[in-house]
RNA sequence: GGACAGGUGGGUGAGUGGUUAAAGCCAGCAGACUGUAAAUCUGCCCCUCCUUGCGAGGUACGAAGGUUCGAAUCCUUCCCUGUCCA
């Protein structure tokens, strides 16, 4: 069992405090730790995930982070995969439902979601629930009792509903069940502290409203900062395709990262290291190459270890300094439906092989001089010649078995 | 149930019978430049086929039909969304 750290309080606020983007109400959180310190009871940290999107990236390691540090200090975290609240499809309002997800699926994710996380979490001390368990049963009266203890204005009050109210776009009722079950959570678990992104700060006050209602103290709610994506403006995620996901490959991480721009860099050093503001702030006076450089490999070591981190920097600098073939191109046959007498024909080898997801894409390519063929460019239709060949598209290789 | 408004390419948003595969912007991709950063410039940005040409064909503007030499643009029905009325 957890053993709740005997540290100062104060201390352990400021521990926990650090990187947060809001924490309501901090009063209520230190007066909870002092009591619970004093019974030694470990508070119950809750946190929400997606039951679809087994694939973490870097966006969600802000909020484990965190999760961590409650960890940390002896508390109970309770890693929640929502594959309940998961039926209520995204709030853009495109996909308005999901197919409910299989017991099969569920459980595969779930194990997905575990070998992830516990690169940071400790195993030991984490629950992984879903919410499934209590939502799944909650019948008609259990759900008229839940659902009369908010009122539409409040719930069109949270941004997206009430823009969509404002622009015109559909709402359907369901939707409104969502911070409802999330608080519903709350309750079913007796959270103490619930987690979660700045953007979840609506649902997670909801929790504390409806666990009134229940006759159980409201919870803390603590918001981390929401991580922009690779491009530096956009929250990152999966479908934008500005991600770092933690199980990429080493060399694949540390590329995305020295691609991020200079100021986004300070931001990730903020949110992705636990280096003090200080030292950050610091490094802005260095070598900016150097810095993000530094930055790329702790954050390869921190998911991959400091042999891995080190080779892909040793990777970078070949590859992408000095434009190298990169070691591990993997070597394809050449397509039939390309060859033609004495070669292939180009922009068809380019889609037999990959590179290019369709032949007028790979046709367009060829023209604007993307192409290499054996470390030249080259622009012609056809290729004569036998033996291996070294193919390149824009940053895409290929060696080629003539 | 009724009246009205609206549904365009990844996003936004023009286009109301004919050089419109569909403006502009954003994102994306490629090239130049660089620190493969940022900024900037250039080109591309539905698919297939070949004789690779400012080539040929096929799809595409919620869905299905219709009018027309010709429609994203007009008509009909349907689906969806919103606003107001009941």
């Amino acid at each position: 069992m957890e053993e709740v750290s005997q540290l100062p309080v104060a201390e352990q606020l400021t521990y926990l405090k650090k990187g947060l983007a809001e924490l309501i109400r901090e009063e209520d959180l230190a007066e909870r730790l002092k009591l619970r310190q004093a019974e030694n009871r470990p508070l119950r940290v809750k946190a929400g995930f997606d039951p679809t999107a087994p694939d973490l990236h870097l966006g969600h390691t802000v909020l484990i982070r965190k999760m961590k540090h409650f960890q940390d200090l002896g508390h109970h975290v309770i890693f929640l995969i929502g594959d309940m609240t998961g039926l209520i499809g995204d709030p853009t309002g495109r996909n308005i439902t999901r197919p409910p997800m299989t017991p099969e699926e569920i459980a595969k994710n779930a194990e997905t979601y575990r070998a992830q996380v516990f690169k940071i979490l400790d195993p030991e001390k984490t629950e992984v629930n879903f919410n499934s368990r209590w939502l799944e049963g909650l019948n008609f009266p259990a759900l008229v009792r839940l659902s009369s203890q908010y009122t539409v204005a409040r719930l069109l009050e949270r941004d997206d509903f009430s823009k969509r109210l404002r622009e015109g776009t559909a709402i359907s009722v369901h939707e409104l069940l969502y911070p409802l079950a999330q608080a519903y959570d709350s309750v079913a678990l007796e959270c103490d502290v619930e987690l979660g992104g700045t953007d979840q700060k609506f649902n997670l006050l909801v929790g504390r409203e409806i666990q009134r209602g229940y006759g159980q103290p409201p919870q803390v709610v603590a918001t981390v900062p929401i991580l922009e994506g690779t491009d530096g403006v956009e929250k990152m995620s999966k479908s934008k395709g500005n991600y770092i996901g933690i199980t990429e490959a080493p060399k694949v991480m540390y590329r995305k990262v020295m691609g991020i721009s200079d100021a986004l860099m300070f931001r990730y050093y903020e949110l992705l290291t636990d280096l003090p503001l200080a030292e950050i702030q610091a490094l802005r006076a260095s070598e900016p190459m150097a810095v993000k450089m530094e930055l790329a490999r702790r954050i390869v070591r921190d998911f991959h270890g400091d042999a891995a981190a080190r080779q892909a920097a040793e990777d970078f600098q070949h590859e992408v300094r000095e434009g190298a073939m990169p070691v591990d191109v993997e070597t394809a046959a050449l397509p039939e439906q390309a060859r033609v007498a004495g070669g292939f024909q180009v922009a068809k080898m380019l889609v037999g092989v990959g590179l290019s997801p369709s032949r007028t894409e790979a046709e367009r390519m060829l023209k604007q001089g993307a192409v290499e063929i054996n470390g030249t460019a080259y622009k012609e239709i056809t290729w004569q010649g036998s033996g291996e060949v070294t193919v390149r598209l824009g940053k895409k290789w290929k060696k080629l078995a003539v």
